[in-house]
DNA sequence: CGTTCTACGTAAAACATTCTACAAATGGAT
DNA sequence: ATCCATTTGTAGAATGTTTTACGTAGAACG
């Protein structure tokens, strides 16, 4: 439709002003098509349209991002290793792009520095909010960055947080499954292996670690309750060494993580410890790794799918306008398999 | 330093020109500060800068974006899944660091379609420059991505490009390592596993059955050479079985990838064929699960945080203005486990 | 003492969009 | 015809930077 005006055509650039030139209109006009504000009649949408085909135009979001949205969304993740957060990603992702959102992720490497200045990049990027997943940020510090963009957070029980929402996993009832499985399979001294909590306290295994204690006095064990805290990267025969020569030696561990219950898993195994006869397992994400055959690690699935959904939805309506904070859970649910 | 004018102290944004005021310097002595451009002196330089701290100052990427720089770099992966990326992010990570760039990652769930889409956000986002690990674009499609941003591609062998550059693993190297091991440790009948090459044909795989061809060659087995093809997503069952009952039936398997070899590895333990006794297994990317004592798999590391590392500087050199194409490759190594 | 550099700063344009007024056109009611 | 209300489109300010072109003060030089 139309000859491109001579105007600019000499820079090979198509802004929102070839267009306007090559639709005949005014760059108003193109600005409100694109974001299909009030007041465009259905043939000038047409002809605008029609130019934003033909000369493959692209509204810059570095130019959006002065006055209004960007249609971009960031997601900080705290690593890319744990195999629990492609799922997430993954329905996020999804979820997004029905939305017509675009996705970009930072990754803070556990690094509470570099997770803050990845936020501050969304923010200069102008995104138009953030979905952070398991921060190690603290509640003020999250408070802080709700101040300055719409955030939604994942993986951080705060119920009472005022500034930003949270979507979370029923952790105390994924915890519940888990150990009363083992219960009703005959075990009765079941320890947890858990993560050394940080001083905020908001993370997932405190909850977790509420609900093995649920589990354990629900079926009259909690004399029997023994935690074991381990530091991220710490050496998992070791760990496993401790437990296995703890006063009361236990015949059923459920895991925080199948990340650190895989490690065990496949040390009891080397030990010569006969799983699930001499030790039964539980772990938590159901990563594929617990799927393997040779693994075959009963796990407790967070349907990190559809939190994804749910988080983005959240995130979204905060966008538009919404001011009152949600804090929002999903069931987990429990996948049997051989190790308890 | 000074006192906050007036001027602006309402809204609460600290722009450059906040900081100008405070500062009592005009907004473009800031902005030379910022960029440390020529002309300014060590007192200028000073008061900017202690303004800028006390008033916690950040520049605006969106706005950077529409004149120079936004020291942004971004990350095109193709999954978050093939636990080969993680190990190359990290390695992105700390180059990109240590260069004062920020890293923003786009997945593109192997959709050619997503991946557009993601690039052209990361051109319209005005970032300096982008990284593609993987791509499913083909060739054409990425040159001309790179004549609308300084790119780098990563894991695609066309050393002709001209436009863009290119980091390899030795991919040739690597599969006549595996199969050289393979071979004195006295295998003959040793099958190839690979990847159904897309039609582009500049893929790694491609690569990797070159290099299991020479190796074979040149230890005279030419005659037993047999690729089978498999497709992403596939039953690894069914392609095991496949596998073994071939006219020649193999004692040893070259993978293509880590991801399928466990599989294999899986599916053949379970199905009683001893490793590496009855059929000897080495794959590739020496990932965490090749390592886990039940698994024990023998890899080809591609030692992807030195490629990380080597594919910044590439590109933040094309970023300063290099026009003429590099393409570059890192030699992989053998890392011998129980498999083969 | 006048001239010419040089080093340091500045004013203002440019960037690509959104958005607030406002104007013009249309149409219905009197 | 006149008036009012609504719909449709426009001009232009605003956004926060970078960058170009220029001004100025002081130093060095003759």
């Amino acid at each position: 439709m139309g000859v491109v005006a001579d105007e600019k055509s000499r820079s090979g650039k198509v802004t929102i002003r070839t267009v306007a030139a090559d639709a005949g209109v005014s760059v108003a006009a193109v600005s409100k098509v694109l974001r299909n504000a009030y007041g465009v009649s259905d043939q000038l949408r047409e002809r605008v349209e029609a130019s934003i085909q033909t000369l493959g135009y692209r509204p810059s979001t570095a130019a959006r991002g002065m006055r209004g949205k960007t249609y971009a969304i960031g997601v900080l993740l705290v690593d890319m290793a744990n195999p629990f957060l492609p799922l997430m990603v993954d329905g996020i992702q999804s979820a997004l792009k029905e939305a017509n959102y675009k996705m970009l992720i930072g990754v803070s490497e556990a690094q509470a520095q570099l997770e803050h200045s990845l936020i501050d990049s969304m923010i200069d990027m102008r995104m138009d909010g953030v979905l952070l997943i398991a921060p190690r940020l603290s509640g003020e510090a999250l408070a802080k960055v709700a101040t300055q963009i719409p955030t939604t957070v994942v993986g951080h029980h705060e119920p009472t947080a005022e500034r930003f929402d949270t979507i979370n996993s029923n952790d105390q009832l994924g915890a519940r499954l888990a150990v009363e499985a083992l219960i009703e399979a005959g075990h009765k001294d079941i320890h947890m292996v858990s993560l050394h909590s940080r001083p905020g306290g908001f993370d997932v295994c405190s909850e977790r670690e509420i609900g093995y204690r649920q589990a354990m006095h629900g079926a009259g064990l909690q004399d029997r309750i023994r935690i074991q805290h381990c530091v991220e990267g710490e050496d998992p025969g070791a760990l496993l060494s401790a437990v296995m020569a703890a006063p009361q030696r236990p015949d059923a561990i459920f895991c925080w993580s199948d990340l650190h219950a895989v490690d065990l898993l496949n040390v009891a195994r080397v030990q010569g410890i006969a799983v699930p006869d001499d030790l039964a397992i539980v772990g938590y994400d159901n990563t594929r790794v617990a799927a393997l055959p040779l693994i075959n690690l009963s796990s407790i699935d967070q349907r990190a799918k559809q939190m994804g959904g749910l988080a983005v939805e959240t995130l979204l309506s905060r966008v538009d306008g919404r001011k009152v904070a949600e804090h929002l859970q999903v069931d987990p649910i429990l996948v049997r398999r051989s190790s308890g």
